[in-house]
RNA sequence: GGAAGGGUGGCUGAGUGGUUGAAAGCACCGGUCUUGAAAACCGGCGUAGGUUAAUAGCCUACCCAGGGUUCAAAUCCCUGCCCUUCCGCCA
């Protein structure tokens, strides 16, 4: 959510600004709603004062023992002036908050123009690709031959865009997740929490994902409205919903998490449908940060760090990329992509998606904490990342440490956690 | 699933339908005292919105959430959510 008075002080320069994502802000709608709150509000707040004031005149009238019959017929018509004028109130601020909830945030000055992700910008790239002197193999195709990955009797338990992992597959896919806990636990300095993998609307709305982004999500059939998680930055993020961080506490709060992820992928029918790329349930270690507002920018490129710090130890060659304001998501000011390099598709694939929200998802999640110079409460600005996805990272192994035989090396940061085994085979 | 009791400020915790935005304590801030600190003492201290040049005043809302009763609701009624205790069930 973006600040209300900035919008009602700025509103031009803030349509300006959501332009850049191609957002058209319905600015004459908003001023005319302002118009419409501003009037109503006023109208209400003096009726309330009018009806406080002859209440309490009514209670020492009755202290008094006199009598109160004339003071009530007086107050009758107030009554039902309020009733109105307090319903048409409410209406209005609902138009006004159903219309700002949807309304996305504002890209940072940084953020480069563009239209899709075509346009996105590389900011550095670390690694060589390899040379390979056989024919690749893709993942699909080398987790068959070593009966490690199975689509097909996933498909037949559940359906299409699931994947079984087996033997030593399974293990090197543990293997990365314990790997990237341990990274951003022990070097990094990350609280490893774990979290609920269902969460009710609020906490999507908090981030963001509701109201707009309701299709991609997996809904229970159940009357309390609860969801699967598409992401952990859901229930990470909203441990400090409503919550005021105590003078004292502090900050940065970093958090890691490694949890399922369940997206229903819908309008994504044809998009990525072979191998591990695009699956409705998938594994992702994530990080989130809470930062004081100053900090936020250098946390970004920090936090960018740490994810980038695990395709380094795993020797896997990517690139970085700043999104352009086209292909920001909804509650991002600022994103960096960073990029594993696929072998077989001779490109490089999203792995990590590494974002500042600054204050616009603490203002809907009311997470604030006490400014120490004024002593005021104030908003914190949050930062999420994966550090990294686990079913991209686990292909990008497969198909960069493949063999002409067919076998995959294990990377050596991966041995420890695999009793030291040095190749997965058939 | 059954029974009972609860949800009040950053935290703990009082609260009678009527100058209660709310006692008290802790924490925090300022001061006195002290060489300094602690202790003690004195004072201050909720959040959000509106109006405004204003972080000044004034007004409004907020005691889990949403409805209702009333001239007036933290206080009474209904619904929901959550917590605690006991019983049952259970990995």
């Amino acid at each position: 959510m973006l600040d209300p008075k900035l919008i009602r002080a700025n509103l031009d320069e803030v349509a300006q600004g959501l332009a850049k994502r191609g957002f058209e802000l319905n600015v004459n709608l908003l001023r005319s709603l302002e118009r419409e709150r501003k009037e109503i509000q006023v109208k209400t707040e003096n009726l309330q004062s009018e009806r406080n004031s002859r209440s309490k005149n009514i209670g020492k009238a009755k202290a008094a023992g006199e009598d109160i019959a004339p003071l009530l017929k007086e107050v009758d018509q107030l009554k039902q002036d309020l009733a109105s004028a307090e319903t048409e109130l409410h209406e209005v601020q609902n138009k006004l908050d159903e219309y700002l909830s949807t309304v996305p945030n504002i890209p940072a000055t940084e953020v480069p123009e563009g239209a899709s992700e075509d346009d996105n910008v590389e900011v550095r790239r670390w690694g060589t690709p390899r040379q390979f002197d056989f024919e690749v193999k893709d993942h699909v195709d080398l987790g068959a031959s070593i009966d490690g990955l199975d689509f097909d009797t996933a498909s037949k338990i559940t359906g299409a865009r699931f994947a079984v992992m087996r033997g030593g597959i399974a293990k090197l896919h543990r293997a990365l997740i314990q790997l990237m806990l341990d990274t951003h636990e022990n070097e990094h300095g990350y609280e490893e929490v774990n979290v609920p993998y269902i969460v009710n609307a609020e906490s999507l709305y908090g981030t963001g994902q509701l109201p707009k982004f309701e299709e991609d999500l997996f809904k229970l059939n159940d009357e309390r409205g609860f969801y699967l998680i598409p992401t952990a930055e859901v229930p990470v993020t909203n441990l400090l919903r409503d919550t005021l961080l105590d003078k004292g506490a502090e900050l940065p709060l970093k958090f890691v998490a490694h949890t399922p992820c369940f997206r229903s992928e819908a309008g994504s029918h044809g998009r990525d449908t072979r191998g591990m790329i695009r699956q409705h349930q998938f594994e992702k270690v994530e990080l989130v940060q809470f930062v004081r507002p100053e900090d936020s920018d250098a946390a970004l490129e920090t936090l960018t760090g740490h994810a980038e710090a695990i395709l380094q130890k795993l020797g896997l060659p990517y690139r970085t990329v700043i999104l352009c304001g086209g292909d920001i998501g909804f509650s991002a000011a600022k994103t960096y992509d960073i990029e594993v390099w696929v072998p077989s598709q001779d490109k490089y694939r999203e792995i990590s998606s590494c974002s500042s929200f600054r204050d616009f998802q603490a203002r809907r999640l009311k997470a604030r904490y006490r400014d120490p110079e004024t002593g005021k409460p104030a908003l914190l600005h949050t930062l999420n990342g994966s550090g990294l996805a686990i079913g991209r990272t686990l292909l990008a192994v497969m198909e960069n440490y493949q063999q002409a035989d067919g076998s995959i090396l294990v990377p050596e940061a991966l041995q420890p956690y695999m009793a030291g085994a040095t190749r997965i085979q058939a």
